[in-house]
DNA sequence: ATTACTATATACCGAGTAA
DNA sequence: TTTACTCGGTATATAGTAA
C-alpha cells in the first residue's frame, strides 16, 4: 500500500496558481516557494523537481530566474481539489451556465435521429427529443464549468457502428432552459469545445422564441 | 524551520467533510479513514488522534465505532483553502448577497453616532456615514458568504471604551446597493447573527425608497 | 544571486500486537 | 470486531556546499 501522496504536489501547485501560474509562466526561485510553503530552499527545488517529473508543471530555467507554469494535467489536479471544496461547501444541485444561442449544422439533427441513440434518449431521459439540439455557445467566464459538469454523475449514452461509420459514447445531464426540461449533451473533451447541445422533447428555438445571439441560462441538475 | 504541515489534515478533514462531518457526528472507523486516504489503519488512527490533539475534530468513542465531527477550527482551516481555490478559479473581486431589509431598533444609530467609531469610519472608509444604519437580514442560503467575508481582507475600526461601556472592534467592507457606495459591517461570530448593518453617506431608504421586507443584493468588493 | 547534489537528521509509515 | 501502542525500516527534510 504506496501512499500516493497528491497532497504535497497540490500544496505548491495551488502555490504556484495563486501566483498566476495556470494561465503564464511565473518567475518562482526555489526559495521564494520554500518561503511561502514554509520549507527549505533545498526542499523547494526537490520539489520542483518532482512537480516536473510528474508532468504538473513545465519549467523555463533562464540564466537567473527559472520561470514555471502549471500543465494542464497539474490544472485537473487542482480542479478535482476545488470540485470537492465546492460539494462540502455549496452543497448545490443545480449549477447555471450562460451561453448564447448559435446555429447548429445540421449535425445535431444527424446524430439525435440515429435510431442507435434515439431508442436510448427515450429509455434514459424518459422523453423522444425533438429531432435537432439547440446549441449554446458557452461565455468564456463559464467553460471552467464543464469541468464540473464531467466530474460528477452523468447519463451515458453507449455508441455504436452503423454503416461502418462509428458513434462515440454521449454523456448527458438533465437541465431546464427558462422552466423548460431538457438534457445537456456534453462536449468531448479532448476538442475543447465550448458548445453545449441541448435536446428537448420540444422544439427549443420555436417554443422559447429563440434567435442566434440571444444569452440565455442553462439550469443543470446535478443530484437527478 | 518547522514545515508546519497543515496538509495532511486538512486532507483527512476534507474526507472527513464529504461525508458530512461539518454538520454532525458520522461513524467513521480508522479503517475506513485509511482505506479513504490510502493508508494503514495504524496511521490513520494516529491521524485522527493529531486531529483531536489540534482541536481540529471532536470524537464520540462509543463502544464499537468511534463518531467525529469537525470543530469550527477544523472547518475555518478547510475554508480556507476553499477560499483559495476559489481565488484561482474564479478570479472574481465581488460577492453578490441577497437580503431583505428588516427594521433597525436604534442600535445601528446609537453605534455609529459614536465618535469613537465616526472618526474612524471618516478616515477608514472615506465619507462620513449617514448617523444610522440599513439592517439587511440574510436569505438563510447566503448565510455561508460570512465566513468567506470574514476570511477575506477587512477595514478594521478599533474598539474603545466610553463612560465605562466598551465598544467592540467592528469589521468593514466597501460594498454597493443598486450602484449608491457603501459598507457593510461583519456581525460577530459567536452571535450567529444573519443580519448585515450596512453604513452609508446617504440616507439608504430614503434614497432608494427601500421599505421593511424588500428584497435587495449587496454588492460586496472584496478586493479593495 | 541562482539550482541542486550529497550526507545526515528527522519524521513518518505500517507490521505486530495489546486491550 | 474496535483503537492505538511500540518499534524498526523507509521516506523526507535540511545543512553544507558545488557549480
Amino acid at each position: 500500500m504506496e501512499p500516493e501522496n497528491d497532497e504535497k504536489f497540490v500544496t505548491a501547485l495551488r502555490r504556484i496558481a495563486l501566483m498566476g501560474g495556470l494561465h503564464d509562466y511565473v518567475a518562482l526561485s526555489s526559495r521564494e516557494l520554500g518561503d511561502m510553503l514554509d520549507m527549505s530552499q533545498q526542499s523547494a527545488s526537490k520539489r520542483i523537481l518532482e512537480l516536473l517529473d510528474g508532468k504538473l508543471i513545465e519549467r523555463d530555467l533562464g540564466a537567473r530566474r527559472q520561470r514555471i507554469r502549471i500543465t494542464s494535467k497539474g490544472a485537473d489536479m487542482l480542479r478535482k481539489e476545488y470540485i470537492e471544496y465546492q460539494k462540502i461547501f455549496e452543497m448545490k444541485d443545480e449549477l447555471v451556465i450562460k451561453g448564447t444561442i448559435v446555429e447548429g449544422m445540421g449535425e445535431g439533427q444527424y446524430y439525435v435521429t440515429q435510431p442507435g441513440y434515439m431508442e436510448q434518449f427515450v429509455e434514459k431521459l424518459g422523453f423522444k427529443p425533438y429531432e435537432g439540439t439547440l446549441n449554446v455557445k458557452l461565455l468564456s467566464t463559464e467553460h471552467h464549468k464543464l469541468d464540473t459538469l464531467r466530474n460528477g454523475r452523468t447519463i451515458d449514452i453507449k455508441g455504436f457502428e452503423r454503416n461502418g461509420r462509428t458513434f462515440g459514447d454521449v454523456h448527458c445531464i438533465p437541465a431546464s432552459i427558462q422552466n423548460v426540461e431538457c438534457a445537456v449533451v456534453l462536449p468531448r473533451r479532448s476538442h475543447y469545445e465550448d458548445v453545449l447541445e441541448v435536446v428537448c422533447k420540444f422544439h427549443l428555438r420555436r417554443t422559447l422564441g429563440l434567435e442566434d445571439g440571444d444569452q440565455i441560462e442553462v439550469r443543470i441538475r446535478l443530484n437527478f
